[in-house]
DNA sequence: TCGCGTTTTATAACAACGTTGCGTTACGCT
DNA sequence: AGCGTAACGCAACGTTGTTATAAAACGCGA
């Protein structure tokens, strides 16, 4: 009879554990199996029968990533005003990109060549999107959103940050950009835009 | 006396042009100096003698990317109405990162793991904005806009298409969504945003 | 408790990569 | 004409991801 699987789950946590602090202290770059596995004190081939190649190992990171950055969005408390709403959890949005930026490379843009997410991991991506959704969701619903298509609003929220992030990231800002300043003031607007009931100042302060 | 730079100048075109190619049909991860030369009917040899190492020669595609890209966004006519000049710059950047997305993705994603793009490329890549920078500036300066510091509309606004389009790029969008349906209205809403009075509909169409 | 069957993992090799000495060729300048 | 340097082909080095081979580890029926 086959011998169950018993894939050592120690070591299994522990090459996940090193790779993650290699992305982030010194880049995709220094991802390297010999490497990874010399760390762990094993061979590359423990990595082949526990993970199945590099990708493989990187989707794990990628799913490990995703499950503590929709952690932290899911934690954004709701205030019941939208506008407030949206510009809170774009606030931990930078938060928990800036926490970790190589990993937030690996989540959102495509830094380890021959890495692309699985279906299971790419599901689990958009549903870190949910507290998006519901805000905006809710705001539609309760009269404070225009009668704007929800996929809309949500689709134009989760650019900005993302964008924003990724310029910040990348190091293509220029000098004198501070992006601590700019960043609250475009969420508001862009939140605030989608006002059935347009506020007297536009770009004016997070209430909050 | 040592003799002046004779560099074969097609060899430098033909190396850059076929390496534009296998970045363009095959992505990052294909663009290897061996097939390369091989290509060009060359060694790996005169790719160091023209442009120094493999980033060097990434650099110069990052160059020649942002050359386009910001020719291509310079053409934008203008209307004198500041929030339809933004869109249709807004759409010019899209259909520019759409027409070369290996391209787009060296530009503003680290897709190829050992380059950074040197200080000169560096300032070629900043004044691509110089548009979006004169709208902006000239939507503030004529009241159309809230007297706002003009970078934060001008990140924001940048931003949110560069967000918008490495989400679509990056193919990260759920199922279902669609950026064209989207992005304009969603350009559409940044930009009133800023307006100093708002217009009655807010995520209304783009009136051109 | 023994041993069969299967999984796990170490060793070593392979192909491909970026890079670099070394030697030769090609060419501008005096 | 010929000196000096740039340009470039050849071959090698070290490292990468991956894999063929073989040995070791372990659950389970006997």
């Amino acid at each position: 009879m086959p011998r169950p699987r018993t894939h050592d789950e120690t070591l299994r946590l522990k090459l996940l554990d090193r790779a993650g602090e290699l992305i982030s202290s010194e880049g995709p770059k220094a991802l390297s199996l010999r490497k990874l596995a010399a760390d762990a004190g094993t061979s590359t081939t423990a990595v082949y029968s526990l993970f199945g190649s590099k990708p493989d190992l990187v989707n794990a990171l990628y799913v490990e990533g995703f499950r503590r950055f929709g952690a932290r969005l899911a934690a954004v408390p709701r205030t019941g005003d939208a506008v407030t709403d949206l510009v809170h959890l774009g606030a931990a949005y930078r938060e928990s990109a800036l926490a970790d930026p190589h990993l937030y490379a690996i989540m959102f843009t495509r830094s380890i060549p021959g890495f692309e997410p699985n279906a299971e991991a790419e599901r689990l991506a958009l549903a870190t999107l949910e507290p998006l959704g519901r805000i905006v969701h809710d705001g539609v619903a309760s009269g404070q959103f225009a009668d704007v298509a929800p996929e809309v609003i949500t689709i134009s929220s989760w650019g900005l940050v993302h964008g924003l992030v990724s310029l910040e990231l990348s190091g293509s800002l220029p000098p004198g950009y501070s992006m601590p300043d700019s960043y609250e003031k475009a969420l508001w607007a862009n939140a605030s835009s989608w006002l059935r009931n347009p506020r007297e100042t536009p770009a004016g302060p997070d209430p909050s």
